[in-house]
DNA sequence: TATTGTTATACTCTATAACTATA
DNA sequence: TATAGTTATAGAGTATAACAATA
C-alpha cells in the first residue's frame, strides 16, 4: 500500500503546524516575534554585524532589516552602534536582554528535545534521522528543481 | 550520545522550513497565498458554508475571515452567495476556477509523496510512521500543557 | 439577547523604488 | 560608481472593538 507514504506526509505537515505553535508560545512568553528572534539568533551566532549581513542571513530584503531591528530596537533586544570603520554601516548588538532571550530559546530547544525524543530508544532515533537525511536531500533537490525550471 | 536526539529536532525544524518553501513555489503559481489557500482546502472538505465555519476551522477571527474571502472573491477563486434560511450570513462558495486550484493543491501533494517517500523501502516508512506518532502525541501534549500552564 | 459579518483601527512582515550618505 | 541604510508606498495576515442586520 502506498496508504502509508501519504500518512508520512501528512504528519510532516502536521508536524510543521504544531512546532510553528509551540515556537509561538515561548516566543511571545520572551516578547519576540518569530522574524524577530530568528533575526536575534542570527546576530548572537554572528556577533555584532551590519544590517547587510543580517539581511542576506535571513534572506529578506535591507528594508524588512530596518523594520525589524527598529522593533527589537524599541522592545530593548539590540542596539544600533557605530561600524567603527564604515560610517555608512551600523553595529547591530545584542543587549543583554537580547542575549538573555536567546539563551532561553536555546534552552526551550533543549527542553524540546528532551520532550519530543527523550524516551525514544535510541536505535529508533538513529533510525529517523537516517530516514529524515534522505527526506530532507531529496526535499532539497525538489526546490531545487523548482526554481531551476521557472527561471 | 544525546547528539543524535539534538540532531533530529534540528532536522524537523529544517524541514519546516522547506515544506513552507515548497508550498509557497506552487501556490504562487496557482495565483494563491497559504492563508487563503487553507481557506479554500477547509471550503473543499466542508462544502458552500457561512464565514463564521471557516473562521472556526481556521482558527482566526471572523475579520480575518472578511479579509481573506475578500481576496479570493477579487481574484476568482470563491464567491459570497446568499444563505437561503439565514440572511445574517452568507454561503462562501467555491467558483470552478476554486476548484480546479484544490485539484491542483492535491495534485501537488500527490507529487510530494512521490519525490519524498517514493524511493523508500515500505518498512522504513512504516517505522517512520510509528516514531512520528509517537513525536506528535509528545508534541501535542507538550502545547496542551503550556496552554494549560499560562491560563 | 445572541449571532453574522461588517467598518474602524492598529501592528507585523514582506517587497520595490527612490534617495542620502559614505566608500 | 557601488554600497549601507533610510523614507515612501503597498499588500497580506492578524487582532480587538464597535456596530448593523438578523435570528
Amino acid at each position: 500500500m502506498d496508504g502509508d507514504r501519504t500518512r508520512a506526509l501528512d504528519q510532516l505537515l502536521e508536524l510543521t503546524v504544531l512546532l510553528g505553535q509551540d515556537m509561538a508560545v515561548g516566543l511571545a512568553r520572551d516578547g519576540l516575534t518569530e522574524s524577530r528572534a530568528h533575526l536575534l539568533w542570527v546576530l548572537d551566532a554572528s556577533g555584532p554585524c551590519p544590517q547587510r549581513h543580517l539581511a542576506d542571513a535571513l534572506g529578506v530584503t535591507a528594508r524588512t532589516v530596518t523594520g525589524l531591528v527598529d522593533g527589537l530596537v524599541d522592545t530593548g533586544f539590540v542596539t544600533r552602534e557605530t561600524h567603527p570603520t564604515d560610517r555608512r554601516a551600523t553595529l547591530v548588538t545584542p543587549t543583554p536582554r537580547g542575549l538573555a532571550a536567546v539563551a532561553s530559546l536555546r534552552a526551550g530547544q533543549a527542553e524540546l528535545v528532551g520532550q519530543l525524543f527523550g524516551d525514544v530508544p535510541e536505535a529508533e532515533v538513529a533510525a529517523l534521522v537516517g530516514t529524515m537525511d534522505g527526506v530532507l536531500d531529496r526535499l532539497r533537490a525538489a526546490i531545487a528543481a523548482e526554481a531551476g525550471g521557472s527561471r
